[in-house]
Parts: C-alpha cells; structure tokens; sequence
RNA sequence: GGCGCCAUAGUCUAUCGGUUAGGACGCGGCCCUUUCAAGGCCGAGAGACGGGUUCGAUUCCCGUUGGCGCUACCA
C-alpha cells in the first residue's frame, strides 16, 4: 500500500506558515516512502472561502518548492480535490449515518445551545449537546420540516466508556466518551463540517497518513467514531506541534507576520524559509543547519519530530537567509534573485507613474520611494503623533484599519480607500487629518506619493506589519481597546452614507 | 470551568539509564580588516519542582507547577 499525505488548507485570509509547515512534512514523509502527496481545499465555509486565498495559498506552496501529486490545479483520479464540488459526496454519507442511527436531526436554537453549555460549564461538566433531539419520532421531524424550523445533522456519541486514539508521535491518548460532544456534521446550510468532509474524504482519496496540527488531537474521537460508523479503516494519525509567537502563545498575525508572502516580500528566500521550517522537524547534523528539500527528505523521520510546540525564531532565519544569500548564490544568481523580488518590470512600472508628476530630478526617485523597496520602517512615535488626530483617535484608527483591513476580500485601492474613509466617518475626523498618520507609518513620511495606491501596490502583509509596528510605537493596545474599537466599527455608519 | 497535549540555556535542538549534557541562532570578547558586514577563534548560558523505581536518573512512573490547544452550524 503506498503511503499517501495531504495537506488541506481552508482558503480563508492569507497562506500562513504553519500552513507551510505541516506541508513540509507531509510532503517529506510522502516523498521519502515514495508515496504521493496531495492538496484539498477545505473550503465548506462558504462564508468565509474565497478563490482569490485559495489561488494564494497555491501560489505560495508553490513558491516554497513544494508541489503535489494531486490537486485543484493538476487534477488527479479522487478529485475533484475542492471540497465545494464534493457535495454529494458527503450529503450521501451523511444521510447512510442517518439510515444507520448513527446521527440525527437537531432541530435546537443557537440560544438554547448556548444556554446549555453555559449550565454545564457552571455545575463543572464538560461541555457539549444534552440530547435533545436524540429521540425525536419520525411525525415530529416532518412537522418541523413542514414548519421550515431550521436544522442540522448531528453525529450520535456513546456516553459510557473510553477510546484509545494511536498519535504516531505521541502514543495512544485516551478519552472518555462523555467528554466528547455530538458533533454537528451537516450545518443548517446543507453542507458539511470539517469533521464529516476531512473523513469522507481522507478515506475516497486513500490517505493513508493524516499528519496535522495538533489542535485537532480533541476532534480525533470523533473522526474514529465516524470512520467506525462508515465501517473504513482510519488513515494514521500524528499531531503535529503549533509554531508559536516569542511569548509561545499560538503564532498568530496579532504578535507576528505569519503569511508566506510576507517572508517572500521581505527578501526572504524559499529555500531558506523552507531550511528554516525543516529545522523544526528535521534535527540537522551536529554543525550544519544548511538542508535543501532533497536533503531533508532522506533525512526524515516522523518520530524525530518533537513535539513541543517551537518558537518561530526569525533571527534564525535572518542568520539562514543571509547565509542562502551570501553562500548559495554566484554574483550572476544573486542580481536574478534581487530582479525577480521588486526590481523587475512589473513592480517597477507600477512605481513610476506615482513618482512621475512629484520630482525634478530622476535622482528624486530613490528618497521618493524607497519604501518599497524596505520591510518595517524606522517611523517615530513622534512622528506618528505629529499630525491632528488625538492619541485616542489616532490608535483607534490604526486598530480599526488593521481590523477592517484583514477582512477586505480585494486588495485594491477603492476597497482600501474604503477603509480608510469608513474609519475617518467612525471617529468624525477630516479624512485629511486620519490620512497622514498612516502615510508616515505606511510610506515612512508624510509627504509621499498616494496612500491608497502604495498599500495596494506594498500587498496586505507588509501594510500589516508596517500598522503593527506603527501601534507598536504607540505603546501598543490592550485586548480590551482592541474589543471595544472593533465594535465601534461594527456599529459605525457604513462609508457610502456619511452625512446624518 | 471541563477535556487533552507538552516541559534540556533567551530561542531551535542532540541525548533513546552511566556523557566534563553535544551542536546551532542570539549575546559578550579577541583576531582579520580603510568602515561596516562576512569569516576565524574564545567565552557566558540548560535538564521547572517534589516524590518514587534503580547500584545509578535529563532519560522510566506518579504528583505539583507552568505553557499551550480544544471546548462553534470555523477550519
């Protein structure tokens, strides 16, 4: 039987390096037992998918070296590899659990649930679905149905006894039934929950290792059940380690830049992003960290990977990169390498027509726009501050266009202008006056070449970063102001009607 | 609160019962050098705590503490 892996990335905001990470090492294992390695899309939240992450995420992976055998992009014989043309896949096996009386339909209200879990939570129970529905009769469901109440398909779980999952990495774990909830597995929508797709489809698709983060070693219960219930044997499962933050909380974009891309636009190169990752779960010999892909195939082992969760150490891949760039590139590779990260045509072009109509001289040009050609900026407090908008008002506004900025769909100078005019209305400030903090902290002055245009031609991880720091500078804000100014947001007059 | 995972220097790690606990990043010093890097050499720095098991525990077991994850009709 031949060892196939995946990896199966939610198109939802930008491809992030953990993302990368359990990749890699799917990717490893599939290749070092000349197996196959695939790509799914995960994308039955049909709220929050977008095809333009999903191409992201692609690009990116591709970016890193890292190629599959089986995928959206290439096809493959178990396609079709996106979950959102998969449907009747799982409408089919949900409604076979259903025949079986192994789940059921629930019929109960968000604030019921709620209400339930708060009770438990009180008497000091775990948490999960009472029952409710567990034995509605066959003339009740029609009614319901009749009167268009809304409802799911939830996967029945014994209450007594105990299941013993085999972790690859971590031996067998064990849980108690009781503490494992009835899971939904078809949502109100018609279309299934991670748990009831990932099994579907692991199993159609013939994956035979299911190595994946570790904050899905809770959900292994359930995935053992339904694999039971549909009578498939499961794939092996290993949980991988979180990356984490400098404070060793999950990484997260909050503390730290976690899109690939935002590595790719700072100068980073694949290689040695992807040396950097391989560290991680690939102990390198005694006194050499450099390890191209090849090297770290052969050099694999699961049960070396360890299983603390590491620090994302980018003065490590500083040190790495430097080295790629200094050491794995003649001087003809190296002038390839700058030319195809922003001295090509394509940036370039994109630049000139902002600076054309603003200088004198050609030699303008560098002090002009060297911020696109830079990663963070050395901007002030001061600086910041110099501007009309109060300290309140003017953190408020970064933390708003941070928000509100990460959930833009199109990254593109009206949606950006957008943004920033919603955020002027919010606070009743002159658009003028909450411009010119964000152009010293996005452009480095606050005489620049326009706004809108530079965010949209910099890319969303890099104005993020340049926001955080600039907040950062300020003195930062508290999970608490971050709550509160969001609302604000959320309650303010929408960009198109401003005046009351 | 409930359930689970984890625990060697600031960070990434080696060690699979007996080592002066090894390497790498970062940090400090020296050398090289027109500057700065790079490079070379040297140095400081670790087994969370408490019980067991054992002739012997960083290593095996239990507890404590700490960190983290999950606790959704998100993945």
């Amino acid at each position: 039987m031949t060892v196939r892996t995946r990896i199966a990335p939610s198109p939802t905001g930008d491809p992030h390096v953990g993302t990368a990470f359990v990749a890699l090492i799917n990717y490893c294992y599939a290749k070092q037992h000349g197996g196959q390695f695939l790509l799914r899309i995960e994308d039955t939240d049909r709220v929050r998918s977008s095809p333009a992450a999903e191409r992201a995420i692609l690009d990116a992976l591709h970016w890193l070296g890292l190629h599959w055998d089986e995928g959206p992009d290439v096809g493959g014989p178990h396609g079709p590899y996106r979950q959102g043309e998969r449907l009747a896949f799982y409408t089919r096996y949900a409604n076979e659990l259903l025949a079986g009386g192994h789940a059921f339909r629930c019929f109960c209200t968000p604030e019921r649930l709620d209400a339930v879990r708060l009770e438990q939570r009180q008497m000091g129970k775990p948490p999960g679905y009472d029952g409710h529905c567990l034995n509605l009769g066959e003339k009740e469901i029609a009614a319901n149905d009749a009167a268009g109440i809304p409802s799911v398909v939830r996967m029945k779980v014994p209450r007594e006894g105990s299941v013993t999952i085999d972790d690859l990495l971590r031996g067998p774990i064990v849980f108690e039934w009781r503490t494992v909830d009835m899971q939904v597995l078809v949502k109100s929508d018609g279309w299934p929950t991670y748990h009831l797709a990932n099994v579907v489809d692991d199993h159609l698709m013939q994956i035979t290792h299911v190595m994946r983060g570790e904050e899905w070693i809770s959900s292994a219960p359930k995935h053992a059940l339904l694999y039971d219930y549909l009578g498939w044997k499961m794939p092996q499962l290993a949980h991988l380690p979180l990356l984490r933050n400098a404070d060793k909380s999950k990484l997260s974009k909050r503390k730290n830049p976690t899109g690939i891309r935002f590595y790719q636009r700072m100068g980073y190169l694949p290689e040695a992003l992807v040396n950097f990752l391989g560290l991680l779960a690939v102990p390198p010999l005694e006194g050499e960290e450099i390890m191209d892909l090849p090297t770290m195939i052969g050099r694999f082992n699961l049960e070396h990977v360890s299983v603390g969760g590491p620090v994302f150490d980018v003065a490590k891949l500083d040190w790495l990169n430097g080295r790629y760039l200094r050491e794995k590139l003649d001087a003809h590779g190296f002038e390839e390498r700058v030319r195809a990260w922003t001295l090509n045509e394509d940036y370039l072009g994109r630049i000139a027509p902002l600076a054309q109509s603003r200088i004198e001289r050609l030699s303008d040009l560098g002090p002009l726009t060297s911020f696109f050609f830079a990663g963070r900026l050395d901007v002030t407090a001061a600086q910041l501050r110099e501007g009309k908008l109060d300290e309140l008002a003017l953190r408020q506004a970064f933390v708003m266009a941070a928000a509100l900025l990460d959930a833009l769909d199109e990254w593109d100078v009206p949606h950006i202008e957008e943004v920033i005019r919603a955020i002027a209305d919010v606070l009743e400030k002159k658009l003028r006056d909450v411009v010119r903090p964000f152009y010293v902290a996005i452009t480095g002055s606050a005489q620049s070449v326009p706004l809108f245009d530079s965010m949209a031609i910099l890319g969303r991880d890099l104005v993020r970063e340049r926001l955080r720091v600039a907040l950062e500078r300020l003195g930062g804000v508290t999970a608490a102001e971050q709550e509160a100014w969001k609302k604000m947001i959320e309650r303010g007059r929408p960009a198109g009607e401003t005046q009351a």
